[in-house]
RNA sequence: GGCGCAUUCGUCUAGGGGCCUAGGACACAGCCCUCUCAAGGCUGGUACACGGGUUCAAAUCCCGUAUGCGCUGCCA
């Protein structure tokens, strides 16, 4: 394996990473940490109207998010920049000019014009293999436009050019730009340059197998961020999508399919996005996060859901945490999960309510009320043993005494395990909780 | 329309002529476990797009057809 491999993400600022660009992304990092070469970042803002530096940060921030680390680049520069095409003026014009001296250039209303050589071009491709590319006809195939009459760039000529002064070894990108790619080696061709290896990837489509757009659930990276998923699930599961290490391990971590990642086994069909395996494998590594992240982690969510931990001991905040670790799939469900820990405004599900508060179910909390309350102590194993000799003595199960307990101290069929959570809460506000149900009978 | 790429369970995939009465995972259903819900364990159903070849033998090779996607921009 050759050690100066070069290849590059090339996003143009549109004010979100698109799920196809981040797995690009994602594809190219891979490649570039298994062979040992240099990842390269370049920002194609070359439609100036439409981007904006917030626009630029948010492709950094998703990327870092990722942890796909650049190696060249905004913010850490190198020896081919700068990395964004807005400052490479000097640059393309200078290329520009040698192909209007090759006399490959024509005007055309003010634009500028790649005479085509007219022959039949043969794409090579990693991974779709080789294609033949007839371009003999201007009927089907006109001259490509290069620049604007306003001077500005068009993407296949900043494109090529970056890529000949970048010195970009391997082109991995989607699969929408492989009809591109022969008017790409005309380019090359004209310019006397060696063109790159190219690999294009196949497409991320909707579950319904159409065009996935920015509107789209799971369509942009913030929007995993927002939702509390972890990083390296999304970046496990993007891997998944169009790649296989062949055995049937799913769950593994960076290091594992850097070292496995191979260009040549990445899939030509285009996949479907399904969240809910995404989901299932966020579930995966919610299992290994340390208490530390989990509660840093969950916090936040209650933040962004407007959960008000202000008026709360710390001490009760982490306990009432630690009892949802290991139970979520996603840090989004937390504030649906754990809302009753931090809000006295307990609202009973309809459903389990019209089932729990029945006329032989109120002696029955009133009964575990009495025994709360006679406890010598409310740590879970005093509430358990409490609830536990009600049951005996009353002659049930334990859960017919579980769930209207639950149900009148947090409102709902379900959640974290009931005596920890009782234990949290305290006495007093669940001997409270238990008052206000019994009047709700 | 033209050109290109693709086509294995609903979805992601394994498979590269005999090991395939097609394997794994998500999702789904049932059972077990259990203080709820998850998790975990067990069980179940569902797939080689279609039609022709080639071959002793095809999910695997070839050719058509269909369908999907992409390109066909002074978008990227």
């Amino acid at each position: 394996m050759q050690n100066n491999v070069r290849v590059r993400f090339a996003p143009s600022p549109t004010g979100y990473l698109h799920v196809g660009g981040a797995r690009t992304a994602l594809f190219n990092w891979l490649h570039a940490r298994h062979t040992g070469g240099t990842f390269v970042l370049r920002i194609e803002d070359t439609d100036k109207s439409r981007n904006t530096s917030e626009a630029v940060q948010v492709i950094f921030d998703s990327l870092q998010w990722l942890g796909l680390d650049w190696d060249e680049g905004p913010m850490k520069g190198g020896s081919a920049g700068p990395y964004f095409q807005s400052e490479r003026e000097a640059v393309y014009q200078s290329y520009f000019d040698r192909l209007k001296e090759g006399g490959h250039l024509f005007e055309d209303g003010g634009a500028w014009r790649f005479r085509s050589p007219r022959e039949v071009v043969v794409v090579d491709d990693e991974i779709c293999g080789k294609i033949e590319f007839d371009l003999r006809s201007p009927e089907t195939h006109p001259d490509m436009t290069i620049r604007r009459p306003d001077g500005s760039w068009i993407f296949h000529f900043v494109n090529v050019v970056d890529d000949i002064e970048m010195k970009i070894t391997n082109v991995i990108r989607g699969e929408d730009h492989l009809s591109n790619t022969a008017k790409h080696l005309e380019l090359f061709k004209a310019l006397g340059a060696e063109p790159p290896r190219y690999a294009h990837i196949p497409l991320i489509l909707n579950p319904d197998g159409t065009k996935m757009s920015k509107r789209d659930q799971g369509a942009s990276m913030t929007s995993y961020r927002e939702a509390g998923y972890l990083p390296e699930a999304v970046c496990n599961y993007l891997c998944l999508l169009g790649w296989s290490p062949k055995d049937d391990r799913e769950k593994m971590d960076m290091s594992e399919i850097v070292k496995r990642f191979e260009l040549a086994n990445v899939n030509r069909k285009n996949a479907a996005f399904d969240l809910d395996k995404c989901t299932w494998l966020n579930a995966e590594y919610m299992k290994d996060v340390s208490d530390e992240r989990f509660q840093e982690l969950a916090r936040a969510a209650l933040g962004r859901a407007g959960v008000k931990l202000d008026g709360y001991a710390p001490e009760y905040v982490t306990a009432a945490l630690a009892t949802c670790k290991g139970k979520l799939r996603v840090f989004h469900d937390l504030p649906a999960y754990a809302g009753f820990y931090f809000s006295d405004a307990i609202a009973y599900d309809p459903v389990a309510a019209e089932k729990q508060f029945t006329v032989e179910n109120r002696p029955r909390l009133a009964a575990v009320r009495s025994a709360f309350a006679a406890a010598s102590c409310f740590d879970a194993a005093a509430v358990e043993s409490a609830l536990k000799g009600v049951a005996a003595a009353m002659g049930v199960k334990v859960g017919v005494l579980v769930h209207p307990t639950r149900l009148a101290v947090t409102g709902a069929a379900s959640g974290p395990s009931l005596y920890h959570l009782l234990e949290v809460l305290g006495r007093e506000k669940v001997l409270e909780r238990i008052d206000r149900a019994l009047g709700a009978f």
